[in-house]
DNA sequence: ATGAAAGCGCTAACAA
DNA sequence: TTGTTAGCGCTTTCAT
């Protein structure tokens, strides 16, 4: 609360100058070991903490890595005007209440922005980085975005937070990753996984395996990773000589299983397997199934994509493909480490193998294997 | 890549005064419709990014909150000497492979500092701060602490992770926030769970539902949790007139359940209970008794403690104590920000209650349900 | 080995 | 309404 001192306390404390302060702490070995003890000593006794804004605009470089997100918490409430910093909002000297935000459930934590985030932070941590984590919707994206771009020297985005003119200004003058967007001419770095080859894989399962016939792919195709899933499920169709739908059951949102199921049953257009664009979605329609009273995969077999934790605490346990999550998290940085370092290199894209994950939802037992892409 | 144009660009570009610049981005209304225009064209078209830095300088204030932590995905293996950012290690051009830091292993993720750091990053976005993560080790905590103290205008810290003195030096400057150590007179602000009240309430429940009498608590108690968490343990031996120890079996770590395994089974000292300090070391005793051919819980009930997600996906099903993670996360910035506009204020401490989650591990079905304590 | 001094990009009085 | 100007705390030549 009180002043925090400055270089130049500490160097009257220290009876040096400024700079010798700054290079007591840049380049130890190049300053006397006595001044250097008495500068140390003046900093503890004042319990100097450097400013990393005064560095960050002396050096030009902030230290900071950026990762930016939608906030999928977000319940549409009472979120603070961005930009008012500081600021109180109605609630804000009420105590928070224990469990008021659903504490225990865990299909909303971790979800795949979670993981990511994980290893984005392992590998900060690794290589010196600090990392700075935004989050907005797409309505503020400009203001905050632009406000974390301001504080670090390279930025990771998820999907679907940014528009591109944005992220084009912004990576002309930083390294800027994109996540789950697949490459094309933006300048852009980009980290993405086989979202085709573990779709298809997914869906040849059930057609070679389980010998399902009546498919049904369910979910979004308006995405980037929703189209090449799409595209991977009418590959493994076509490949086993199945009618090739042009056109998915489209999702309102990722918890619109019971709408779903119930437009389903009204048209009696249960197939054997929804096949789902993501986890959660499938989870979503799995519960929807299970209190219309139909058996999954007894009756139905029901996949999801992604991989998360509440696909495995499920039940039935939700077969689905896993995208390594922690290790695209971990690539990001080392692209932007790398970037940073080697100003003149071109843009970097990076695509991982998604691998198959069993489970029961598809009609296996739990004794089956993993299987690599 | 570019050299970043800065309001002086801007305002040339615009053909007005740096300030004018300044006053378009923080008091749009205060400026005339036409010349705000202008500098909104020009800066988009120079694609400007203000640089936090440089703001956090002028101001004094950062408009970030900071959260501080061990990495505990930390394998001890090559990290990056702190300060030495931008550097390269030795691996820095290699890409990283997928699943070589077991991508889909949830007894690692999510852990106790996720869920926190969920909640944290959740409330600063609904109050619009940044969220500055950083993380170290015990050994360079100085360094990291103060590269991060000195990007925030407050700052969380999870336990073990800093010396009281360097906390004392900071908290003297910013709000400092001390997550899971009870409160003594530091000059921090406190947010904990109630450690004693919880597992009194699972020692109970094994000794009046499960009538069972030889229990042994396991887990260090040199934390302020474990102590708390023991203690709560023998007052329930106590109100049962069952026999107290004095000591605790003390693990090494919290994945050392196969070397107390054997040596429970060596002594021929297996009890009837084992409670665990915490749900990672529980779930690591359980493998090493499954192994060891002992039934949980026909042959030896087994609890933990904190309610992670592995928790609920392991076999049998762990009962535990749940902390409301999330929630201690989110109060956490409420009392950061609070402290922050009423710079008067004295520290604060708020203590969240704990809840008994009987699952299967300690001899129950699943039908059980969760009792709040 | 240390000091003097010129910025880094922005904000906020204070003037105009 | 807009411009001038003095910092904010630190790094980094360049002298000494």
């Amino acid at each position: 609360v009180a002043k925090a001192p400055t270089v130049y306390d500490v160097a009257q404390r220290a009876g040096v100058s400024i700079a010798t302060v700054s290079f007591t702490f840049r380049r130890p070995n190049q300053v006397k070991p006595s001044t250097r003890e008495a500068v140390l000593a003046a900093a503890r006794a004042l319990g100097y903490v450097p400013s990393a804004n005064a560095r960050g605009l002396a050096r030009g470089r902030t230290g900071a890595f950026g990762l930016f997100a939608l906030n999928y918490l977000d319940t549409g409430a009472d979120q603070v005007p961005p930009g008012w910093v500081g600021s109180s909002d109605i609630h804000a000297d009420e105590p928070i209440e224990a469990n008021a935000y659903s504490d225990d459930d865990f299909r909303r934590f971790p979800l795949y922005v979670d993981e990511i985030q994980r290893g984005v932070g392992f590998e900060c941590w690794r290589r010196g980085y600090a990392l700075m984590i935004g989050a907005g919707s797409a309505a503020d994206s400009r203001t905050m975005i632009t406000d974390i771009a301001g504080r670090v020297d390279g930025l990771a985005v998820l999907p679907h937070t940014l528009p591109e003119d944005v992220l084009g200004d912004i990576s002309r003058r930083m390294p800027v990753i994109a996540l789950s967007e697949p490459p094309h001419r933006d300048g852009l770095s980009h980290v993405t996984v086989d979202n085709q080859g573990g779709m298809r894989a997914l869906t040849d399962h059930l057609i070679a395996h389980h010998r399902l016939r009546k498919l049904l792919f369910v979910g979004p195709v308006d995405t980037s990773d929703g189209k090449a899933r799409f595209a991977g499920f009418r590959a493994a169709l076509r490949a086993a000589a199945l009618p090739i739908p042009r056109r998915p059951l489209t999702a309102g949102s990722s918890t619109a299983g019971a709408e779903l199921v119930a437009g389903l049953l009204a048209r009696q257009a249960m197939p054997q397997a929804l096949v789902c664009e993501m986890d959660e979605l499938a989870l979503s329609i799995i519960d929807a199934l299970k209190a219309a009273g139909i058996a999954v995969p007894g009756q139905v077999a029901v996949t999801g994509f992604d991989g998360l934790a509440a696909g495995v605490i499920n039940v039935p346990t939700l077969t689905t493909v896993r995208q390594p999550m922690l290790t695209m998290g971990r690539e990001v940085v080392r692209i932007f480490d790398h970037l940073l370092n080697n100003p003149d290199a071109g843009p970097i894209a990076r695509q991982f193998p998604a691998q198959l994950i069993i489970r029961e939802s598809c009609g296996c037992g739990p004794e089956h294997q993993a299987v690599q892409v």
